[in-house]
DNA sequence: GAGTGGTCTAGACCACGAG
DNA sequence: TCGTGGTCTAGACCACTCT
């Protein structure tokens, strides 16, 4: 059975083609004489258009040809030049928009940004030093499994009593400690992590590699608290000391609980840098 | 002259007469017969059709008759009852999407997301008082004119010895003092802020109602110091207690910096709800 | 007036999820 | 298999900015 015909093929059929079903692709190759330059259709791969004019425009601003206050091609160019509609066209401007990367200023066009830190950037402590072309090295305190933190279950979504892997470690830099972070993540579901090598190694990156999870996103409550006896030491601060407090509940892609962590940051080393919007 | 058809006039003509122009207008009416129900047609709102859609859905949320977990009406559902097309309707729940008032799961459906606080949500205290169900108030330390803040000028984007509106309140909960805000803006821009009767006014709905300036985010830096002498007398609390600093410069819906604000916290009394993303 | 982004159409095919 | 969201088309008109 033959099924449903496109009713307005163009120009545009040679990136459809790199997407469409076998069913359709004889069909479709019946139109080349529409096609101008079969030999530039992209290479048969799975990204979606939109994410690839995105990839070209990210590459002209780190690559510096694109500096800030600079306008970037507006959605007719960006459409004529890579053979797709105003729509999607679009769709990669106006996500990039949401992300910071570009402001678009209706009538007048749209311009790369200020230079800027990454806000509202979900990165772990490893990635965060990385970017900062700093390498992160950590002290594990205590790793293992619990079974009686109950509101911590609760708040990953699992029963009361449920084994939780547990991870406290002392973050580094430059080799004097910064921060107290606590991970508690379920234990049946990822029970490697419980004794992965995390001295050096970060968890966020063994959860994705390893574990086949995407994290998605973090709520946090962030708060300020003082030092008691036991941090004091850790950190080798003075008790009563003020920390920034940061409690995350990480999600996979898929909305999924995941990781519960709370850090401890010793005041002056870590500014957490975040937008919020009306 | 006339200006250009439409090629595909159908049914959505009845929405597309409240948007478009009176040269349109006649021949829209013309084509009445295509038109199902005319009677129910909106008035001419000048909002568009997928903040209206949107504001369909968050009325039911709101109003209980949609629960967290509860499916939303699919896109081609809602693109039905409002008489729009696919993508507009699309448009909508997106948007919802990113805001976490709904969740899309591929091939399942959109599903009210749990009740939660509104993250990333950049409110003043009055407001997030008000959210709470309570009345704020505040104590105006000091209030004037200055122009000798280099740096606060700089980040308002003004030359270095601009003249700054600069207000300092205390702000109290349950007559306890827990929080001290200094705010900065150009004296040149707003004057009239200056003599604004702050100490129970929100200084953000001054500025959108009385400036005409709509606020649109902030970009914050978050992190924990500690009292001194004069900020531990204002706010009652021991020398050296822990705060939590929030650093917030304000922009415009034009992405014009327009108010630079620091927060003073009392631990314990503040937190700072967040959703970072991957 | 020319060019830009903002909203919108009336569909199309795909990948995915649940029964 | 059916219904869902994800991506995409080839345009349209509007509101806005710049000059």
């Amino acid at each position: 059975m033959v099924i449903g015909r496109r009713k307005h093929p163009t120009a545009h059929e040679c990136r459809v083609v790199r997407r469409c079903g076998k069913q359709l692709e004889s069909a479709v190759r019946f139109r080349a004489p529409d096609v101008k330059t079969v030999g530039a259709m992209p290479s048969r791969s799975e990204e979606p258009a939109y994410k690839q004019i995105q990839k070209a425009i990210r590459r002209r601003i780190d690559g510096g040809q694109l500096k800030p206050g600079h306008p970037v091609p507006s959605e007719r160019e960006l459409a004529r030049v890579h053979k797709v509609s105003l729509m999607t066209a679009r769709h990669a401007l106006s996500e990039m928009a949401r992300e910071g990367l570009v402001e678009r200023r209706h009538g007048a066009g749209t311009f790369v940004a200020p230079p800027r830190v990454q806000f509202n950037k979900l990165l772990g402590y490893s990635e965060q030093m990385a970017s900062l072309g700093l390498t992160a090295h950590s002290r594990v305190i205590a790793s293992g499994v619990v079974t009686r933190e109950h509101e911590i279950a609760a708040r990953l979504g699992l029963a009361p009593t449920s084994r939780l892997g547990r991870l406290e470690r002392v973050r580094m830099a430059a080799d004097e400690p910064v921060a107290l972070e606590t991970c508690y993540w379920s234990a049946d579901e990822y029970p490697r992590l419980v004794d992965a090598p995390l001295e050096r190694v970060s968890l966020f990156g063994l959860l994705e590699r390893e574990c086949g999870v995407e994290l998605a996103y973090s709520d946090e409550e962030i708060d300020a608290t003082d030092a008691d006896l036991r941090i004091a030491e850790l950190l080798q601060i003075p008790r009563g000391s003020s920390l920034l407090r940061i409690r995350q509940l990480i999600f996979s892609t898929k909305s999924r609980a995941t990781v519960y962590a709370m850090g401890l940051y010793r005041s002056g080393r870590h500014t957490l840098r975040v937008r919020r919007f009306r």
